[in-house]
RNA sequence: GGGCAGGUACCCAAGUGGCCAAAGGGGACUGACUGUAAAUCAGUUGGCGGACGCCUUCGGGGGUUCGAAUCCCUCCCUGCCCA
């Protein structure tokens, strides 16, 4: 139970004691559990907060039980308007099954690649009649959506809740029913549709109801609001080693005792002796950090990467000096400083390239350059800001 | 269907005829400092031109005005109340 946050005591119990029956009994039939965790392919771009549950799911294939990483291509083919002018475009059946492959191949940095499955909920969503629907609706009512306390506040707010955004809840626990789930792996903010809906969807139609098993939720670099690509806090699983791990050294300290949680491999002792090394103010904050830092990176790319990593952070950050390696730009003859930054995109637009260097962000070989208007004076290391530095030949 | 209140930049949110490219907060970026890309402090945050400048932006479209995010018309969307 690592990692889990129920918000409520009696609830985890007894997510713990019926997990407890639910082995005894699986172990009887000489089955494994039936784990499964969904995730909505509207981007293929993957962060860590997305590995939080397929850390967990990890651990269940670890011990022998069952995987299924559920696509939720039902969903995203029909698009979610709750965004309000932003119209979702709805996505074909080619884009889902595109994004979900990379989200998968992805995801195989979590998971064991040969005992995933795969399914898509469209396959049996799409096959509901509505009959079926509302039969399945019947079962709720609107004041046990209004409990919820995400419904709760924007019914306070006067904020719109479209009805669809009820189904979902149904939408899940059928997925649920229908791959006869044990165990249902999701954040917080899954803990209605999981707990509630899914469980009751099940008991009605005549399944066992699955086991919850809520995660906390990974905040961003800003160590505030919950990773999301949109909130530009993320750091994504694609980075690089270098940028992954100065992006886990830019978490502030206060939120690393989510990431040791959350994203490491640590055991919960571990965890335990480095909180109170810090809090004794035995063990340096910038260290653990590090530590933290290197562990991230093996995890997501490897051993080997992570040391390099660090190697390179430290070489920048604290020695101030300049990486081994960086991407290479060769000058064209004529340009000036302005249309190097733009060429070598290290700026999006003249503008953004004039606001850094007037802002003395950056340097050629060390030195600061001023005007942007002046022909690239020669060849070097040209960096902009602290942290992104090419070699202009 | 009727009445009322709303739709503002990446997000939240002020602004109700010129001083608005638009307060404030968050996020992001830069600098100083440091223990790190933590914390703290300062600055920047639509685009284009060296600059006083120009162009695009306040739900969509149209209009009034020397001048509109702000006023009018119309359409779309949301909330509340009534039917």
């Amino acid at each position: 139970m690592q990692g889990t946050e129920y918000g409520d005591e009696e609830l985890k119990k007894m997510m713990a004691n019926e997990l407890r029956e639910r082995l005894v009994e699986a172990e009887k039939q000489g089955r494994p559990l039936r784990v499964y965790c969904g995730f909505d392919p509207r981007t293929s771009d993957l962060h860590l907060g997305h590995t939080v549950p397929m850390r967990k799911l990890r651990q269940f294939q670890e011990l022998g039980h069952e995987v299924t990483f559920v696509v939720g291509s039902f969903t995203s083919l029909i698009g979610d308007p709750s965004d309000k002018d932003k119209l979702r475009p709805q996505l074909t059946m080619d884009e889902v099954q595109y994004n979900a492959r990379t989200y998968a191949e992805q995801a195989y940095k979590m998971l064991d690649r040969n005992k995933t499955l795969i399914r898509f909920n469209s396959e049996w969503l799409a096959e509901l009649s509505f009959e079926e629907v509302i039969r399945l609706a019947s079962q709720f009512t609107i004041q046990q959506f209004l409990t919820r306390e995400n419904f709760r506040k924007r019914w306070d707010n006067g904020d719109p809740i479209y009805l669809h955004e009820t189904f979902y809840a149904l939408m899940q626990g059928y997925d649920a029913y229908n791959l006869k789930a044990d165990v249902q792996v999701g954040g917080t903010d899954q803990l209605f549709n999981i707990v509630t809906a899914a469980r009751k969807l099940m008991t009605f139609l005549g399944a066992k109801p699955n086991i919850a098993i809520i995660l906390g939720i990974l905040p961003g670099t800003d160590g505030e609001i919950k990773m999301s690509k949109s909130l530009g806090n993320h750091i994504p699983l694609l980075s690089t080693p270098e940028d992954m791990y100065g992006k886990v050294m830019s978490v502030p300290d206060k939120a690393m005792g989510q990431f040791f949680r959350l994203v490491t491999r640590w055991t919960p002792a571990k965890i335990a002796e480095v909180e109170k090394g810090l809090a004794e103010g035995k063990l340096h904050p910038r260290d653990v950090k590090m530590t933290l830092a290197r562990e991230i990176v093996s995890i997501f790319h490897s051993p080997e990467a992570a040391p390099l990593a660090e190697e390179a952070f430290v070489k920048v950050f604290q020695q101030k000096d300049i990486p081994d390696e960086m991407p290479e730009f060769a000058l064209q003859p004529g340009q000036t400083v302005l249309d190097v930054l733009i060429a070598s995109q290290l700026a999006s637009s003249k503008s953004e390239g004039r606001r850094l260097i007037d802002q003395k962000g950056v340097r050629l070989d060390g030195e600061v350059l001023t005007d942007p208007m002046q022909p690239f004076p020669h060849p070097g290391v040209l960096q902009a800001g602290k942290r992104r530095f090419l070699r202009v030949k």
